[in-house]
DNA sequence: TTTTGAGTTGTTCGA
DNA sequence: GTCGAACAACTCAAA
């Protein structure tokens, strides 16, 4: 008799609920990873997030075989492979951390059930979330649709279970059932666009723990002021570990309560509460995704539907290309291009000039940030677009429509972020880097500048893209 | 049922 | 240069 553990979103070894409780119950464990993007429908993995995966697959299979076990490799549809795996190891178990995404959710529901039907004994467990999304109601047992109150809720109902420590040993079975090689999975696309995100990232569990001890013992002091600098280092970078389940936001949340409680100074605490205020954004954003789910794809404010969004394919791609001639602007879809990540207030800019400046419908950004992101989550991205068109809930209003020349200046003054990302443009003076199309003639010329030559002019004059876009918000309110 | 207070991240204009 | 108001109601959640 043996269990499967069936690995998704929650490729560590720490805190895991359903492989601990598999070792708990004392039977050989059997830890098997399924590549099926048939059945996740539409937002499946993107590429970003492929290149990911394979990284955190290989150091997940290391670490099960440093504590004696081993990872199964298989692909192709999850309930086939399940079967066969309970046929080939004589398993009466099968355990895994629920997801919550609507596709996954009715395909895992779909296979919990079958499962039951044959005797096997089917569990999941919440792996990835502090509160999850049904435990969570208004006193009139509705979802929550604003932040604090859902927020202050979530505070109300007590602390998170603290985590579960990684197994030290876990039980092989006699024999092991066939993995196939990674290599199968065809995760590494044949364009070597992603070099850049070697350098920038440690995939992995132990990545993962670097990067919140480096957060923690670091950054986090400057975090209120310093998460909005672009150029600096003031976030945790947690993101694409995190939606990988390389570590939980148990072990997150715990792991800050003890260093506050040995830190014991009043900045650090309100610097550290700040960075757990945006924990619980994430599980917001989950709460709307399983409560809402045809959010993914649908406006959550109804009256959007009817939105007239260009449909504008040049202007689209020169937002992707990072051509914008808007060098904020610009400098962030280039970061994303070759990190496969973008900073937070940066990815606020990017989609408001999207929206706002070229009327291009927010999907379209969704979909370009789901391909490239190497955090794309399907909660986050859905929420962060939808707060930026105003469609969503708790949305931005929307006459907050961000102008890239004033955003730039308060948050990149002296345009190290830029610069670092548009080497072309580096020579041009502080004063002029975030609107190089109004320096002078010679300005420009000392710089080595030509517009429209090595760099775009705007794409659009924000001045006017702004009052057409009041004009558009305000007919649908009409 | 009605009332009340509040709501992540902005910009522009005019005094 | 700085500061407060206007932008525009609307919806949510709790009392």
């Amino acid at each position: 008799m043996s269990c499967l553990v069936w690995l998704r979103l929650d490729l560590r070894l720490g805190d895991n609920p359903a492989l601990f409780e598999a070792i708990k119950a004392g039977d050989p464990v059997i830890p098997v990873y399924i590549h099926d993007p048939e059945s996740e429908g539409k937002w499946r993995h993107g590429s970003a997030s492929h290149w990911w995966l394979q990284q955190s697959l290989e150091k997940l299979s290391k670490s099960l075989e440093s504590v004696g076990s081993k990872l199964i490799l298989r692909r192709g549809d999850s309930q086939r492979e399940l079967n066969k795996l309970i046929q080939e190891t004589r398993a009466e178990k099968v355990f895994w951390n629920r997801r919550y995404e609507p596709e996954v959710v009715a395909r895992d529901k779909k296979i919990k059930d079958a499962l039951k039907v044959a005797g096997i004994d089917a569990q999941s467990f919440n792996g990835s979330l502090l509160t999850e999304p049904w435990t969570i109601q208004t006193g009139g047992k509705t979802p929550f649709k604003v932040f604090t109150p859902y927020w202050n809720k979530c505070v109300a109902t007590g602390d998170p279970d603290a985590p579960i420590s990684a197994p030290k040993k876990i039980l092989a079975p006699s024999a092991w059932p066939k993995s196939c090689a990674l290599k199968e999975f065809a995760l590494i696309p044949s364009i070597k666009w992603y070099d850049g995100f070697t350098r920038e990232w440690r995939p992995g569990e132990s990545g993962a723990q670097e990067e919140l001890d480096l957060f923690l013992n670091k950054n986090v002091i400057q975090y209120l002021s310093g998460r909005d600098i672009p150029s600096i280092r003031a976030t945790s970078r947690l993101s694409p570990h995190l939606h990988f389940g390389e570590i939980s936001p148990r072990q997150i949340w715990h792991a800050v309560q003890k260093k506050s409680a040995k830190t014991k100074t009043v900045g650090w605490i309100k610097q550290s509460e700040g960075f757990v205020r945006q924990l619980y954004w994430r599980e917001f954003a989950y709460h709307l995704l399983y409560h809402f789910p045809q959010t993914t794809d649908h406006p959550l404010r109804k009256e959007f539907e009817k939105f007239e969004w260009k449909k504008d394919i040049k202007s689209l791609k020169a937002w992707q290309q990072g051509k914008t001639g808007y060098p904020i602007v610009d400098a962030g879809m280039r970061e994303l291009w070759h990190t496969g990540w973008m900073h937070n207030r940066v990815r606020m800019i990017v989609a408001s000039f999207l929206i706002k400046d070229l009327v291009i419908d927010w999907k379209e950004g969704a979909r370009w940030f789901w391909d490239t992101l190497v955090d794309a989550d399907l909660a986050n991205n859905t929420l962060g677009w939808q707060w930026v068109a105003g469609c969503g809930a708790d949305a931005a209003p929307y006459f907050r429509i961000f102008n890239p020349f004033t955003q730039g200046e308060k948050f990149d003054g002296e345009g190290a972020y830029v610069r670092r990302w548009i080497p072309e443009i580096a020579n041009v003076p502080n004063k002029w880097i975030h609107r190089p199309w109004e320096a002078p003639a010679e300005v420009l010329k000392t710089a080595g500048i030509e517009l429209g030559k090595n760099y775009p002019r705007p794409l659009v004059d924000h001045a006017h893209a702004r009052k057409l876009a009041l004009v558009l918000y305000a007919r649908l309110k009409a």
